[in-house]
DNA sequence: ACATCTTCTGAAAAAAATCTTAAAGCCCCT
DNA sequence: AGGGGCTTTAAGATTTTTTTCAGAAGATGT
């Protein structure tokens, strides 16, 4: 069982994640709401203990960003103060139970067993296009049973078209999203990269294929037979 | 059942003696720190009770001990002030309830029925991968009827990958799981124990292979023939 | 067809990431 | 204090990625 800790008070989130190993729980602490949503949709979880106060994002944010991405682990929240407002503000974000600090650890442990005993759902965060699918966790790029691993940069340049399927995507846009702003690269490392690109979906005999628009950017098409 | 109580004053820990044998334990009585180390290291018991303020050595001080000792007998600390700094530093060393004083008989009973309860259900915990079995309560790795041992460091990080199998798992989460968010570990410590695990699984003969995916990080993989 | 511009691609160079090994440091136990 | 096992640090070797460059190929307009 794989859990989430996000909570910000060291001391506290060392002492439930003691808890919780010592229940034969694997637990993850993060301390801020930020990184939590990232490792929340980095990684599946069973559960997500969250508390309501935290640097960068409260606990009630995380929760609805995560909702709203999809991640269905269910969310035992922790409040400092049993107020009823709190309470339904949490409900209505999609929070499946709470909890009221402080708490005794058998408190705990018979909230954390009880949420952990449904059945979680998984999330997989998957790019498709045509016949092809990119694994967005691991830079794998897959077409009809074969896969070839990406590079980072090879990665982050066909993000940009498999989040923009039908529209033309222009060199600039590909150099701010890939090289950043205010780098030095050149047209031609575009063309490089577009290059490498269409040698692996050559390799994987996609009938995807990246085209080139005259003086405008690129597009996917189907590539015709 | 055999219960080994560490309380200093006399009265106090008469009166818990008394309540814990009307109810059919057996318990033997000790004054201080290092006697209750000789006595716990020296005989098995089914449960420690433990005051925090002793003399010679505190209540913390003995539990990190006998911990370390791999005295493994649950442990029911007794603190004079409910703060919360006493209770967070004792579930760290390993203490596995509390009571705080003063306490009512039928208190203390239900707690001590709770933790002598718990002792006959240890669960073996076993993740499994492939060819590969790693033991999580002894860090013994094992493929195909030959095992070799992990250090602390090795199984944790292995940990990581086991619980994650078809996932890249990042430098940085491992650098977060294994040494901690605020550690100075740097890439290299990664690096060198991916290395150590690595030979370890040659030693095996597993089939599994710690692949490793530039820039991003690392990922189990069944090994091509 | 020719001149010019854009785009593509292979190869080499440069940079960055990763692997491996060995030595040094640390901690616990005797 | 000394030894053993584990962890950290360091440094050179190796591998992979990224950048650069130059010429080939293709398109466009006259």
């Amino acid at each position: 069982m794989q859990i989430l800790l996000v909570e910000d008070e060291v001391s506290l989130s060392n002492a439930v994640k003691t808890i919780l190993e010592r229940s034969g729980y694997f637990a993850d602490t993060v301390y801020d709401g930020r990184t939590a949503v990232e490792y929340a949709t980095g990684f599946v979880y069973d559960l997500i203990i969250l508390d309501v106060m935290l640097p960068e994002l409260d606990g009630f944010e995380v929760l609805r960003i995560l909702r709203q991405k999809s991640v269905a682990a269910p969310v035992l929240m922790l409040t400092a103060k049993s107020t009823v407002p709190d309470k339904v503000t949490g409900l209505n974000a999609g929070a499946d139970d709470y909890m009221t600090k402080p708490f005794h650890p058998d408190e705990l442990l018979a909230r954390v067993g009880a949420l952990t005993r449904r059945k979680g759902s998984v999330v997989i965060n998957e790019l498709t296009y045509q016949d092809l699918t990119l694994n967005v966790n691991s830079a794998l790029l897959t077409c009809c049973g074969e896969s070839v691993q990406l590079s980072k940069k090879e990665f982050e340049v066909l993000k940009v078209f498999l989040y923009n399927p039908t529209m033309i995507v222009t060199v600039e846009m590909l150099i701010n999203k890939v090289w950043g702003v205010d780098s030095d690269a050149t047209d031609n490392n575009v063309e490089v990269y577009i290059s490498f690109i269409r040698k692996k979906l050559k390799y994987l005999h996609s009938k995807v294929a990246i085209k080139k628009i005259q003086c405008l950017g690129y597009r996917l098409e189907e590539a015709k037979c």
